[in-house]
DNA sequence: GCGTCGCATTTTGTATGCAAAAATTCAAGG
DNA sequence: CCTTGAATTTTTGCATACAAAATGCGACGC
């Protein structure tokens, strides 16, 4: 790892290549894990009010880390901070999360492009083999599983491709719209229309055909929109 | 603006669409602000450490401001955080780099190819104009100018695109290698060679060519980061 | 001379206090 | 009945105090 800046100032220690510091955790860190898990998992709804006092006693904490925690998420908008007034939990519109499943379109084919030419045999395979418990899981119709092996062969690629920059972007983006994917109604049709997309595209993965990976994802995702987007409208009309 | 959730624990009251509040700022983002400018104008360089002490008397404000201003800076890996260490500005090592440009030329790409289809005859002309601007500026030589106008001209473009959530994204990722800037060697040829890309930019815009805008803009960003890279090689060896 | 230990200082992390702003309550007036 | 407004309560914003960790430095032993 070169560095470009002969940086006169730093005095921090550079630690030997590869080796990395133990992790030690902050306080501030944690309660930012534990938001961020609350509002992807829906526990916290989009438009919460996040009371500061409240989640202070849910967390037992003291506001300092809390508030801290809070400008983290406010930085990656998954909370909304309002001036005086208290911070709330971000809330997408429609357009919202078309803009946003384009933008990660463009991620995830980028991701795929780069992935088909850098692809290592032992990713591969590891990938086939997620691939292949993830049918398990479309079998069984566990759609839990599902998500966490759909999610873990996404990260598997964003690793292939060998860009941590855009890895780090596509999580931050894919973020924002996780509590979502409760919301996608996931008809056997359209479930079983995805599993034969990502059969294609362990094929491009393997042939490394890098342009028709790009170009199987960036249709993954609109396919995804589109069935969100009817997942939303069918809702909307029953409560 | 249509909103997804029907959020049940919403109470702030939503505002008139398109009316929006009068924007008051917090002080940690005040702070932020100053910061951010300080890192992406070089006056803190990378690597930089980030006293508390220091940074508090010199910006007049107390530790909790400053500190959660560094919470958000974090999230946007800006700044370092090392946990009971303290702070720094975030270095990049030229792998960082080239996966920065990587990520950004995917992100002028879709900004360009959807700007092709999206842009209105009132973005082309006020495009035109700032092109011609810059022009004069290359013309006299005056490089802050022409940065300036460059600037403007790609946020018109991300404009054009119509995506905010994409504009962010980009905004985000091009602050991280704004600092840099000065480093690249800006021979005249290498000049010359950017304005006339430019020039093909605005023909493949006028036209609404999005491939074309889309491959321009990709290629763009390879120059810019092989005029960096030759201008750290040639740096390097003379401090 | 070199490295290590231990103490003093500095710096960071968390909690708390106080002031200011916003929300709430409730009563009076239209 | 709805609106208005003033007093009260709640909540947020900022500063500060205290605790814990890291850093710096000199003495000591090898």
């Amino acid at each position: 790892m070169q560095s470009i800046e002969r940086h006169p100032t730093v005095d921090l220690p550079v630690p030997p290549a590869g080796a990395q510091p133990i992790a030690r955790r902050a306080l501030h860190e944690e309660v930012a894990d534990r938001l961020r898990e609350w509002i992807t998992e829906g526990r916290l709804a989009p438009g919460s009010r996040l009371n500061e006092r409240v989640l202070c006693e849910q967390l037992a904490v003291s506001r300092t880390p809390l508030r801290e925690a809070l400008k983290g998420l406010a930085a990656e908008r998954l909370v909304e901070l309002h001036p005086n007034r208290g911070a709330a939990v971000a809330v997408l519109s429609v357009d919202d999360v078309r803009h946003l499943f384009e933008l990660m379109a463009a991620l995830e084919g980028l991701s795929g492009e780069l992935a088909a030419l850098r692809r290592s045999d032992d990713q591969l395979r590891e990938i086939r083999a997620l691939h292949f418990e993830m049918l398990a899981a479309h079998a069984r119709a566990d759609l839990p599983a599902y998500y966490r092996l759909n999610r873990a062969i996404h990260t598997a690629i964003n690793r292939c491709a060998g860009n941590p920059m855009l890895a780090e972007t596509y999580d931050s983006v894919n973020l924002r719209i996780q509590s979502l994917r409760f919301r996608s109604n996931f008809k056997r049709g359209k479930w079983d229309a995805a599993v034969a997309e990502h059969q294609s595209m362990i094929q491009a993965l393997a042939e490394r055909d890098a342009p028709r990976l790009r170009a199987l994802l960036e249709q993954h995702l609109r396919h995804k929109l589109e069935a969100l987007v009817d997942g939303l409208n069918s809702q909307d009309y029953v409560a």
